[in-house]
DNA sequence: TCCAATCTTGGACGATCGTCCAAAAAGCGC
DNA sequence: GCGCTTTTTGGACGATCGTCCAAGATTGGA
């Protein structure tokens, strides 16, 4: 299972072969269709299973002390870049593995990004209660804008490679996301 | 050449056998090395060639007379997505084509993002201009922008087909973009 | 200790892949 | 019409894929 995602992060979904996989988990070939019924079924089961969980959490990167929200969203934003930058060939895999489940199973894809939204509500929550602020934009409308936006990021830097482009695009978009937390009406 | 992309907006990458091209261009099995050597140099082909020509022209949709600025962002915006959605297994073998090419070739990939760029320009600099404005920030930041929002729009509409949530984010963006564009200095 | 039930394994099978190549087809000057 | 060059073709080959399954290994009760 791991290993799967391990093969598919090296290189891609077409090299994620039975033999591949068993040979990276260094299980003998036929524990492969004794643990899963078929091929498809693995990718399904780790379509469902690998949610980005550390892309969600790693955005609870503090900035100093007495930071404007602005800079705590860059801060939070930043901290992604970190985490693409260090490890390219897994935010990769998840990509591929969305496309390929889009063509296979369209509505498991669709209910994995629900995953990613309410993900995404938790850190925005996080991150506006921390300056004393909440979301004026219903949260799913704005859970659904930083995913836009770190697909973009992403996919537009894997693609280009351009770091200090990406962190220029963060550092512009941080105040189009800041402007929706408004102060905690008491 | 044209049949491999009907056949991988059908099926996918994985699907681009040499043997399903050549029976969708109704060709012999033989012409295929014929032509190109292998299967990875027309790989490498279509992903030189087809830049998505459509996706930036169709932007300039022209919404009615006497629009701001803001609503001009939005009707392009628009458009887009009505391309998108009329057509999205296009878009979706656009960016298999692109993440396949980021194993094999990344430079291939980062070149032809240039040239998304420099259409984003274009497009750019004719919506601007079309309402007496320049931009603020230097053009290629602008267009990468661009790129990433669309980029952005796109992947996440692909996985959850959620129009309206498409529709509401392009009307909450617009004015962040709309607000980089200054009128032009006399 | 021995047998039966269960789990585990690697080899085998059919299908399909990319690629090659000998032969057929098609021009073409004479 | 004929011989020669060039283009075109589909069958053949080796590799690799997903999947299956008979045989070997393991386990646990009597």
């Amino acid at each position: 299972m791991r290993a799967a995602i391990r093969v598919i992060a090296r290189g891609g979904v077409s090299a994620a072969t039975t033999r591949a996989i068993v040979s990276e988990a260094k299980m003998p070939l036929g524990a492969f269709h004794y643990v899963f019924t078929s091929r498809d079924e693995l990718l399904s089961q780790v379509i469902r299973t690998v949610t980005d969980d550390e892309r969600m959490a790693v955005e609870l990167a503090l900035p100093g002390e007495g930071a404007t929200f602005e800079q705590v969203v860059v801060a939070a934003l930043d901290a992604y870049l970190d985490l693409l930058i260090a490890d390219p060939e897994r935010e990769l895999a998840l990509f591929e593995l969305a496309f390929y489940g889009m063509r296979s199973e369209p509505d498991l894809v669709g209910r994995q990004y629900g995953v990613y939204y309410r993900e995404g509500e938790a850190i925005l929550t996080q991150l506006a209660t921390m300056c004393g602020l909440t979301w004026r934009e219903p949260m799913p409308v704005m859970a659904r804008r930083l995913v836009v936006v770190i697909d973009g990021v992403t996919t537009t830097w894997l693609a280009d490679r351009d770091t200090p482009a990406a962190r220029e695009f963060v550092r512009s978009v941080a105040p189009w996301i800041a402007a929706s937390a408004v102060p905690v009406t008491a």
